[in-house]
Formats: structure tokens, C-alpha cells, sequence
DNA sequence: GCAAGGATATCG
DNA sequence: GATATCCTTGCA
């Protein structure tokens, strides 16, 4: 279990940063279904990225969520973490594969889950999670409300790892982040 | 700065 | 069926 720190909005078949830029196909079919149902989609051929569909079935929409600050499960989220590092990787050594343990071992609990790829590593979610119910109380993986949400400060922010220079969809500050929070995505210096 | 995986969308 | 691209990450 965590708290969700940082997340980005995607909408509509116009928004071209959006997976549904090309109209609904094989991967993005839940972003046109009901609302409060996961997709998850891999990206890089390495890192599973998990978003909420939001929007009422028939407008494609959906929430990245990007970073996580681990409240429960540190351990498994370790053990995740790892056994992901050690089983994406064709050619990695057994040098390699002690250092990456190691490395994740040693990592402050507030970066378990600091970035989109590395919330999927956590969490252990692949894109057979896609269509689970979010809002399910008795689903395996569920969003719950957070007890302090009124009184958390926001900031938004343009997108991240979006192309199309000059272009309206990526200037928009559809990035979310709570102030404050040290489980932020990106490197320390750009926090 | 860039390489590491694999699925996907879009061509032949 | 081939290939450029991709809502990333960590190391050179």
C-alpha cells in the first residue's frame, strides 16, 4: 500500500500524447470503457506503467499514476522491485544481478515507487492487470481515498516524455504532484 | 549521452 | 512480415 504523489492526465483522441491518438485499437480498448478500471501497458519493452480509465464509457481518458510513497509492504516492494531488475534483462551477469539487488536494498523506502515504471516494479503489475476494478473493495489492486486528501497541496506541471515541440498537448499542465512529497519522479536535483 | 526489451502502429 | 517508435530508467 502507498499514497499516490504524482500522476498525469490523458484525454480524447485529440490529446496526441494520449494512446488513443490513432482511435481505439487492441491495447487501448479499456480507455473507451467505464471509468475506475485499470490499463496497464508496458513500455521500452521493460517497464509496466498502471493508469486509471477515467471519463464515462466512449471518451478514451485515463490517469498515469507516477510515483508512489510507500506506506505498507516494503519488503515485497523490494523483493518486486528486484526479481523485476533481474528478470527483464537478457544479458545481465551474475556480478550484475548481485550489484542491482543490492543497489534496491539500499534504496530509501520514499523511492521504492518514485517513477511510473518503477510504481509497476513495486507493485508487481503487468499488463494482465489491464480491466482489473480499481474501485472494487474486494479487488487485489484498489484505489481508496486518502483520510488528509483536503488539506494536501498540489502542484501541476506540463507532462513528461512527451514529444511534439511547439505543440498544444505538451505545454498543458496536466502533471500532478503533491508539494512536498520526497517519492516525486526524476533524479534529485530536478526536485 | 545512450543502451536496454518488447509490444505496437504503420507501413510494405 | 519488417521497422521506427514508445506516457522509462540507470549507468557510461
Amino acid at each position: 500500500m502507498g499514497r499516490i504523489v504524482e500522476v498525469e492526465a490523458y484525454i480524447g483522441e485529440a490529446d496526441q500524447a494520449s494512446h488513443a491518438r490513432f482511435g481505439e485499437t487492441g491495447r487501448n480498448r479499456v480507455m473507451y470503457g467505464p471509468p475506475g478500471i485499470a490499463y496497464v501497458y508496458l513500455v521500452y519493452g521493460m517497464y509496466d506503467c498502471l493508469n486509471v480509465v477515467t471519463e464515462p464509457a466512449g471518451v478514451p481518458a485515463a490517469v498515469l499514476i507516477r510515483a508512489v510513497e510507500p506506506i505498507e509492504g516494503i519488503g515485497p516492494m523490494r523483493v518486486d522491485r528486484v526479481v523485476r531488475a533481474t528478470t527483464r534483462r537478457r544479458t545481465l551477469s551474475a556480478d550484475r544481478m548481485v550489484a542491482e539487488a543490492e543497489r534496491i536494498a539500499a534504496l530509501p523506502v520514499e523511492r521504492l515507487a518514485a517513477g511510473p515504471g518503477l510504481v509497476g516494479a513495486a507493485f508487481g503489475l503487468t499488463t494482465a492487470w489491464t480491466g482489473v476494478d480499481l474501485c472494487d473493495p474486494g479487488s487485489p489492486l484498489r484505489l481508496e481515498a486518502a483520510p488528509d486528501a483536503a488539506s494536501i497541496q498540489v502542484s501541476a506541471t506540463p507532462r513528461i516524455g512527451i514529444g511534439g515541440a511547439g505543440e498544444p498537448w505538451v505545454s498543458r499542465p496536466w502533471r500532478f504532484v503533491v508539494r512536498g512529497s520526497r517519492s516525486t519522479s526524476g533524479p534529485a536535483a530536478a526536485r
